[in-house]
DNA sequence: ATGTGACTAGTAGTCCGTA
DNA sequence: ATACGGACTACTAGTCACA
């Protein structure tokens, strides 16, 4: 179980379903672009209140970057 | 809207629903009382990786750790 | 059995350039 | 518009002593 994983997959999710780019979430978000990709590239242990700009950024609750994309929701 | 503080009141709240004492917490999650105890206090911007573990301690699935207490479902 | 501040080592997140 | 790497600064992880 890789959680990191778990929040890129989620981020890239959301941001398709949205219609946005990486940038454009970036932007919202108030971070690096670059950051963005290594989010959804699984790389990378965001703080809890980065994921809450994620979150923001999306439209989405936050506790939704946490949920397994099979489970059973 | 303090993700830290919602994090800190879930840890509590399903710590207590347990019938643990942050000692036995710290313990299943290897680290050391005085974080838990921080973590409940709201003070911390723990990453999802640390938000993992204290699910796998309390046994709840981690994005219930950022739910809101009394939010929408 | 809990809350807080100081502390050392590690890393989250930034900025720049390339493909 | 996206992926990756390197150097950098600010912050988090995790611990200890004291109340």
């Amino acid at each position: 179980m890789d959680v990191r994983r778990l929040v890129g997959e989620n981020v890239r999710r959301y941001r398709l379903a949205a219609g946005l780019t990486q940038e454009q979430v970036a932007e919202r978000m108030g971070v690096d672009r670059a950051y963005v990709s290594s989010l959804e590239a699984g790389t990378r242990n965001p703080t809890v209140i980065t994921l809450w700009h994620a979150a923001q950024a999306l439209g989405v609750e936050v506790h939704l970057l946490l949920r397994a994309s099979g489970g059973t929701g």
